[in-house]
DNA sequence: GACCTGCTGCGGTGTG
């Protein structure tokens, strides 16, 4: 975010507000910069006080083009908060803020510029109280927040532009969500204010406009530099070696990773999963012991301080290799990286995209991007990928609609803000574009709920939040506001418990797993060896293992990455591809699957175009049931629990399941006669809502879900004065309130939406029956297996790969160590034995 | 015979 400048020009200071507009070609003349086209055309529409969405690749200069877009427009001289920016990240608003100095002096304009978020000091906090800077840079929830002060009004007034950056971040979430109540508040008191988000590219680019500038805005749309050239190669293993035929670690693939890193070129190495990135980076310090001070780790769980200490290292080109997860993906700008490997399928064109714009971080340049395979299954996805990338595929971002969890905490808000009056804040809340179509009786039923708290909750104090005085709905309770103020926003966080390596924070491990160890366990975190030395008040607390290389690695909770929905067709092209082209030599990634291929036709059979493949195989466990579609995960799982509640209500036997991105397998304990009747009577997609909500334990899936929402509602509350709420007693907290809610309180909004979003979001119903219509036309192929396919194995590994162990990571070490005939003179990882369950053990289990 | 997975992001107040 660099603004590329010869020297200070005093010149540029004597700009005024009399020289009309032609000050930023001045400025940009003196900082030898000339404006592109787009940001031309920006500051054209700032000026005819248009909205707008920017929708354009990195690197293209759209901050500043908004920025230099309002910055003329604040030199009037009026007091009080002018500019308002809104950012998903802190580090962003930190960026900003320093980016932003410069400018306001160069120009004259004497502007506060500051941000507010969670970091801002009291001192700083209780100064913005009364008045707020000219330019104040903030995030989502510390705008929701101040929106709770009762001045509300008065801070707002004066606003003339509001900037969401990123907004293709927030856009999807409740996050997001939240963001478009707040600013159709800020709106309502201030209706002048323009508005300009600044995204990535998307393909529901009108849609995410509207939702960034509100109903009845008739935002104009930036758009059209051609988005960067992202050159994608695939690392194979070499000469004998083969990819494993399930897995997702890819650590057969390290020696030659390492053997790739240069030190000359500065890389980023993007894992999927935390646990991935700690034995990534152990397993390459371990090849690379000489690297210890230039290869760094990098994921979400880290210290924050530890993360910048990366981030700077990268910046100075001191740190060469850093192993990351997604937490590098966006914010920070790397221009020194040169390179960017990827290790397993990225599961979505969007984030192939973002982690490839990370090399080369600079207008027209290109972006490259190696991908490392974990099994030679996601050969079939990084063809995929590169398909949908080849034909401008991009994933859209869908504002959630209406969801009454966030309208409640919005709705308590507003009532601390100064209050309100039912019809106007009604008004104002379909300004929101996830709420435009919020019917009067869902708003007045949510006004009862924050008044007296529905049917069932009247009794408690405690969930009667707001009063109504005259005809105005306010709070009045201070502790009531207080607990609201530290519940404000919808992230929810892990359970987690912090890990302290002497005095200093390390991070945070998932409660679950601190709750295996005891003391003198060791445990690979942040890249170094632990040892446990107490577990006391939520921490705990380590010193630095002796033995290195033995011990327990952290997982943490999380979902699997998402398969995009729009990759699928892709993956159906190469597989038909592969069942139609015999030579595959042409097609870099798909000439490594010829072996597989051949494996799957000895066994079974590759799937012919427009056909769906269908194996059984019969072991000890009972009888195997495998369907491959290719449609991605979360279609396969909910199609899966279909047939099973399907087939039970014929068959009583016992079914379990296990899905993937291609396929699905379901066991039953008994044979069973599988024939197309059979088959075509339980795929059908008559009854599909009914058998489906049947069928999923709704009740248990929702109730989960429902934690989320009873705590974005205020209902219970994650954080509370002078203590720390486990996540234990927060879970049971809010099902025991579900239970009460779905017996007492039938006609409860959030209950049917925390339903609603199971069998949305969680299930892809739309989706899925998309899929139900299309199976109806497509003929299966049936194939009796005496062993599973290459295509099973890895649904077969899903499910019993907990109670498997094998193959060490240290004798593959070794392997590679020997083969590479340069001995580090370090000593070579020994084994432990932990449990087979998850967390899973270390570099290794007993030879 | 193949094997050991599960991202990211934010946020508070009081008193001298």
């Amino acid at each position: 975010m660099a603004v590329r400048r010869t020297s200070h020009n005093p010149e540029a200071r004597l700009w005024t507000r009399t020289e009309g507009e032609s000050w930023r070609e001045q400025w940009f003349a003196t900082q030898n910069w000339t404006p592109l086209p787009h940001q031309r055309q920006t500051w054209e529409a700032i000026q005819k006080r248009e909205n707008g969405l920017l929708e354009l690749p990195t690197g293209s200069g759209k901050t500043y083009a908004v920025l230099f877009g309002f910055l003329p427009e604040l030199g009037d001289g009026q007091r009080g908060l002018r500019l308002l920016y809104i950012s998903p990240l802190k580090a962003l608003a930190r960026d900003v803020e320093q980016a932003l100095h410069k400018p306001c002096v160069d120009l004259g304009l004497h502007l506060r510029v500051e941000t507010r978020t969670g970091d801002t000091t009291a001192a700083r906090r209780r100064q913005q109280k009364m008045q707020l800077p000219e330019i104040l840079i903030t995030t989502p929830e510390s705008l929701a927040l101040l929106l709770t002060q009762d001045n509300t009004a008065s801070l707002f007034g004066s606003l003339r532009g509001i900037i969401i950056d990123e907004w293709h971040e927030l856009l999807s979430s409740k996050r997001g969500s939240l963001l478009e109540l707040s600013l159709s508040r800020v709106r309502g008191l201030c209706p002048d204010a323009q508005t300009w988000a600044l995204s990535a590219t998307l393909p529901n680019h009108e849609e995410a406009a509207l939702a960034a500038c509100g109903m009845g805005s008739q935002p104009l749309l930036i758009t059209g530099l051609p988005p960067r050239t992202i050159r994608m190669q695939t690392l194979l293993p070499k000469g004998e070696d083969r990819l494993p035929g399930a897995g997702h670690l890819g650590l057969r693939m390290l020696p030659q990773v390492a053997e790739i890193l240069d030190p000359a070129f500065s890389t980023l190495i993007f894992t999927n999963t935390r646990s991935q990135a700690e034995r990534w980076h152990e397993g390459l310090l371990m090849i690379r012991p000489e690297w210890e001070d230039r290869l760094a780790l990098h994921h979400g769980s880290l210290d924050p301080e530890t993360r910048e200490q990366v981030e700077r290292g990268v910046k100075e080109g001191l740190i060469r290799f850093v192993v990351c997860t997604s937490s590098l993906d966006l914010g920070v700008d790397f221009p020194e990286v040169d390179r960017v490997m990827q290790i397993g399928s990225p599961k979505s064109i969007s984030r192939l995209i973002q982690r490839a714009g990370r090399s080369a971080h600079a207008p027209g340049r290109d972006s490259e991007l190696l991908l490392v395979a974990t099994h030679n299954l996601e050969l079939i996805e990084f063809a995929a990928c590169r398909r949908a990338l080849q034909a401008g595929f991009i994933e859209p971002r869908k504002p959630r609609e209406q969801p009454l969890d966030v309208l409640i905490q919005h709705v308590v808000s507003c009532a601390m803000g100064g209050g309100f009056q039912a019809d106007a804040l009604y008004d104002e809340v379909r300004q929101a574009y996830g709420f435009r179509a919020l019917e009067r009786e869902d708003f007045d039923w949510v006004l009862r709920f924050v008044v007296e708290g529905g049917e069932v909750l009247k009794a408690y104090p405690q969930y009667c939040r707001v009063v109504l005085e005259d005809d105005t709905f306010i709070v009045k309770d201070r502790r009531i506001m207080q607990r609201h103020r530290q519940n404000i926003g919808t992230i929810l966080s892990d359970s987690s418990m912090i890990v302290k390596l002497g005095r200093r924070t390390l991070g945070s491990i998932e409660e679950g797993f601190a709750a295996r160890l005891h003391k003198g366990d060791r445990f690979l975190y942040a890249g170094r060896w632990m040892e446990v030395v107490s577990i006391a008040d939520l921490t705990v607390f380590t010193r630095l293992s002796k033995k290195a290389g033995e011990g327990l690695i952290p997982s943490w909770f999380g979902q699997r990455l998402p398969w995009s929905p729009l990759l699928s067709p892709f993956m159906r092209e190469v597989v038909e591809e592969l069942a139609r082209t015999e030579d595959l030599s042409e097609d870099p990634d798909l000439s490594a699957l010829d072996a597989v291929r051949q494996t799957q036709k000895r066994i079974s059979a590759w799937p012919e175009a427009r056909e769906i493949l269908a194996e059984i195989t019969t072991s000890r466990e009972g009888q195997h049931f495998f369907l491959f579609p290719f449609e991605g995960q979360s279609v396969h799982e909910s199609l899966g629990m279909l047939l099973v509640y399907r087939m039970s209500r014929v068959l009583a036997a016992t079914f379990s399941l296990a899905s993937n991105d291609y396929g699905l397998e379901i066991v039953c304990s008994i044979p069973v006669e599988w024939k197309h009747d059979l088959i075509s009577g339980l795929l059908s997609p008559e009854n599909m809502y009914q058998d489906l909500e049947s069928a999923l334990n709704h009740t248990e899936l929702a109730r989960r879900k429902f934690r989320g929402i009873a705590r974005v509602a205020g209902l219970v509350h994650q954080n509370l004065p002078g203590r720390r709420h486990s996540q234990r007693q927060l879970q049971s907290s809010s099902g025991l309130l579900f239970d009460v809610l779905r017996r007492f309180d039938p006609g409860n909004l959030l209950v049917r939406q925390a339903e609603l979003e199971v069998m949305e979001e969680q299930f892809n119903c739309e989706g899925l029956h998309q899929v139900l219509l299309k199976l109806q036309n497509t003929p299966l192929h049936f194939e009796h297996t005496r062993t599973f396919s290459p295509l099973a194995f890895p649904l077969y590994m899903e499910r019993v790969s907990a109670q498997i162990s094998s193959e060490q990571l240290a004798d593959r070490i070794e392997r590679i160590k020997n083969s590479w005939k340069q001995s580090s003179g370090k000593s070579v990882a020994r084994s432990s034995r932990s449990s087979p369950k998850r967390p899973s053990t270390g570099l290794g289990d007993e030879h």
